[in-house]
RNA sequence: GGCCUCAUCGUCUAACGGUUAGGACACAGGCUUCUCAUGCCUGUAAUCGGAGUUCGAUUCUCCGUGAGGUCACCA
């Protein structure tokens, strides 16, 4: 299950989500950016779930980020649990201990149980921490106020600060690709490396992805799993192309761009500094251009999902139309219905609604006459051939007037698909009985 | 509030000292059209402010202002 895709490793990033919960697409573009640069330079790329937190940690939450990563098509070379090594972190743990870096508290829980506990501080040299962003250049922090920080609960119970340094350090992680949000943390974590003896690795903080408010995403905010969006009917190419244009650009005024295409061009000097709202309308623009980059069949497989009792001879035949009306293949479940619905069901025409206009009803149903002849005689193999048979008689006597009681007559609707598509799509025998249904109305 | 980070159309962005500041989304108008939807064309709209540096600043520096992030026995 777990494969080792690449031969070099000299480059190493992680994704190190959290399964206290669902994660939102937010949380994922942190992994699209790790990803994109790893394969950028054959590197690795670890999925490493931090599951320190016990208590908070689900299996379903780690199960959704597995799933989540599937679906996108983002590979890893090596995947664990942070849980799994504690043992190394107990070692790092007591190494500081031992050495006068790191002390053992006893202090009352904060739970307020009155249980006192064995909790680990580091012992903080109060120094001076000048690192050097991928992204944003030097930044230095005075580390004086941060205090002796805690970094485990008790010697077995690592917290986030240790665990990350230790599991960075041993699985060779050479680029830390992270949110914003991590930048006040990353002190403390370089002077729990230097404690250590590790030489840190390099950082690269992203700019944060922003809900309408201009505030950080999240999901109280309306920002959505990733597997919402999946069940939505959105394509994971989208959402990849999405995201990772969301503070980064390759420059220049192309949009669309498939995975491959975005690892060729990833780039730390092309990411932006500042934060970028979440524009839904946008990725829904973009859903649409890769859909109608897909293959008809495809197209065709999706569509199925959500017009299951649309026969695949109609849904063959339609298709281009359905593409055209949606921005991802989700929304069909809601439009099928109003849209499509008379493919499938026969409707009921009013026939006041039939006639053009002006025009007496004894023209209507010349015209519809004239058509079911020509229809007889006509190939139903292409629209092109359908349109040509029925424009050759609409043109002299009037497109509106032929037209229109035609197509309302097929379809019962006053807005739909135009008349030559659902000729086609309906065959003769479906539409020249439609027709004639009306033409019966008429005279009796 | 302390510390840290950031700043081009409403939004996502291009421009790495010299452009009528470009593109896309959204919006508005128009064309195509039997209707709807597509498609095509056009338009509205931005360099936060002030000092420098420079022949010349969106771009470099500083100061403001504004915004965001972060200050757990969460990650």
């Amino acid at each position: 299950m777990i494969e080792d895709l690449t031969p070099s490793h000299s480059i190493v990033t992680r994704f190190a989500p959290s399964p206290t919960g669902l994660l939102h697409l937010g949380n994922y573009r942190t992994a699209i950016f790790a990803y994109l640069y790893a394969r950028r330079h054959q590197g690795k790329f670890i999925l490493r779930i931090e599951d320190t937190d016990r208590a908070r940690s689900t299996k379903e939450y780690e199960d959704n980020i597995i799933e989540s990563l599937a679906w996108l098509g983002l590979s890893y070379d090596e995947r664990y649990r942070q849980s799994e090594h504690i043992e190394e972190h107990t070692k790092c743990l007591q190494k500081l201990i031992d050495e006068g870096k790191a002390y053992i508290s006893e202090e009352a829980a904060k739970d307020g149980s009155g249980v006192v506990k064995s909790i680990v501080r580091f012992k903080n040299p109060n120094k001076k921490v000048v690192f050097k962003d991928e992204i944003r250049g030097v930044i230095e922090t005075d580390t004086t106020d941060l205090g002796d920080f805690v970094i485990a609960k008790s010697i077995t119970e690592p917290l986030f600060h240790l665990a990350v340094v230790v599991d960075d350090h041993n699985e060779g992680v050479t680029h830390v690709i992270r949110g914003e949000d991590h930048i006040p943390n990353t002190p403390r974590q370089i002077l729990i490396a230097e404690a250590l003896g590790f030489s840190p690795p390099s950082y690269a903080h992203l700019p944060l992805v922003l809900s309408e408010d201009r505030t950080k995403l999240s999901k109280r905010k309306g920002a959505l799993p990733v597997t919402a969006y999946r069940d939505m009917g959105y394509l994971p190419e989208a959402i990849l192309n999405f995201m990772a244009f969301i503070g980064w650009n390759p420059g220049g005024e192309r949009e669309i761009y498939t995975l491959a295409e975005l690892v060729e061009l990833f780039d730390f000097e092309k990411i932006h500094k500042g934060g970028a709202i979440f524009n839904k309308e946008k990725l829904s623009w973009m859903n649409k251009e890769h859909m109608r980059l897909k293959t008809t069949e495809e197209n065709l497989h999706n569509v199925k999902k959500h017009m299951s009792e649309y026969s695949d001879d109609i849904l063959q035949k339609l298709l281009p139309t359905i593409i055209d009306r949606v921005s991802s293949y989700g929304e069909l479940s809601g439009i099928k219905d109003s849209e499509f619905g008379f493919f499938i069901k026969r409707p009921l025409v009013d026939i006041s609604k039939v006639i053009w206009k002006d025009d007496e009803s004894y023209i209507t149903i010349n015209h519809l006459e004239a058509v079911y002849d020509i229809l007889q005689n006509t190939n139903f193999d292409t629209i092109e051939g359908i349109k040509q048979a029925i424009m050759a008689y609409a043109e002299i006597h009037g497109k509106g007037s032929v037209l229109w009681p035609l197509r309302m007559s097929l379809s019962g609707q006053e807005k739909s698909v135009d008349p030559f598509t659902i000729l086609y799509v309906l065959g003769r025998e479906e539409s020249c009985a439609r027709i004639s249904e009306v033409i019966k109305q008429f005279t009796t």
